[in-house]
DNA sequence: CGTCGTATTGATCTAGTTCAAGTACAGTGG
DNA sequence: CCACTGTACTTGAACTAGATCAATACGACG
């Protein structure tokens, strides 16, 4: 394992100065994880900031009919947690990793600490904060006013975007898909079989995507 | 106008004593706005932070296919506009004026100046951002996963139980309680009317409804 | 090569939207 | 104080996107 393997690829740690990224790896924990594996739960004391240094975990909730709604898709650098550094809460969501995933955590405490002395790294959480409230109001707004073709449409659109690339293979499971646009894997096949026949896009195998007509993608209703 | 009146009610500022508080009074601007005005729009750079000394803002965003999704109810005390307090962003929601409303609002520059001299503000600031967060994770959880009833009776128990309180008048039109919730005034309308018929509510004059049983109201699917 | 989880496809059903028409109601001006 | 007007609300009837249920097909992995 690199030294500072987590620290260093941490946004929030960005600006700060070697010896200083030493101390903060000192007080950090290791954790791995398998895939499929349950990283924290619902109700759950909320002490620790974590931060996923390889992997990619899965934030979701239940709600009360039991159904799941996939929130966030941690990818490497991100972090989860920050909702309650300074209040006793317990957690709201889950977390699971989907693929054989390496997580650090800071005490709350010691995070205090951290944010007292160098108050670089709050402004760098509120940025944090700041990105994911947009992109959470977002997809409220979406899930709730716009039909699944349309938020699928975008996210394919999204993904590629991010990515750089028209050709690429979905990152999730169809079943996670569908919870992250609430709707379900039945709906999602049917709607990508109909983008297809569109001509809008190409399924190739494994879940690869290739769009085909981006534009024409956004314009469905 | 009392001294103060923004800045002492405003919980980002608790902790600090009355010489600071006339500090920051003395930055501020002061705004007036009537029932229906707009008070900012989509697009608009977001340089200030917001807060609402006496009124009710109705914060929302309009979806590609321009339906409207009502995303916060900010009260008197509440802010708004944190998420870029540190980055040139755009605004992405629209801000309006439900009643005669006093705004008051600080530069950027300004309030990242107080941050630096008190950091216990911005440790306040992420824990509104984070309460902030929360709610708005159970509602993308609510509005993608459960039934508009569902939803409703969520509403109804949970604005009872903030006002303490079995009777109590809907703070909003049904145009915007069917936006915040996602649905259509219509339906609002239709499942109240069953609500009623169920004998767990009761509606009087006025938007003024009746809780009779909350339980069995939660119960509702 | 069989087995288990995941994906597709088809048929049916329903919650909620949409459109349209009518009603209550608050505010304004005479 | 009442009539007038515009906005909000309710109710009804028809329609549809998408959920659900069930059966089948696929594909990764031991």
């Amino acid at each position: 394992m690199a030294i500072h393997e987590c620290v260093q690829l941490v946004p929030i740690f960005q600006e700060l100065a070697e010896p200083q990224l030493d101390t903060i790896e000192s007080i950090v924990r290791h954790h791995h994880y398998q895939a499929g594996e349950t990283i924290f739960s619902a109700d759950d004391p909320l002490d620790q900031l974590m931060i996923v240094s390889a992997g990619q975990v899965k934030v979701y909730q239940l709600a009360a009919n039991g159904r799941e709604q996939l929130l966030y898709l941690l990818q490497s650098g991100e972090i989860d947690g920050e909702a309650a550094l300074f209040e006793n809460q317990r957690r709201t969501s889950f977390g699971e990793a989907l693929v054989p995933t390496d997580v650090c955590s800071i005490r709350r405490e010691d995070f205090q600490n951290l944010m007292q002395q160098y108050p670089s790294i709050s402004i760098n959480v509120l940025n944090v904060f700041g990105k994911r409230l947009t992109q959470l109001e977002r997809q409220t707004t979406s899930t709730a006013t716009e039909s699944v073709e349309a938020r699928l449409a975008n996210y394919l659109t999204e993904t590629a975007a991010s990515l750089n690339t028209n050709t690429f293979k979905l990152p999730l499971k169809k079943k996670d898909l569908a919870t992250f646009l609430g709707t379900t894997p039945e709906t999602i096949s049917r709607k990508l079989t109909r983008f297809e026949q569109l001509g809008l896009i190409t399924q190739k195998a494994g879940k690869v995507i290739q769009i085909n007509d981006a534009d024409q993608l956004l314009l469905t209703e």
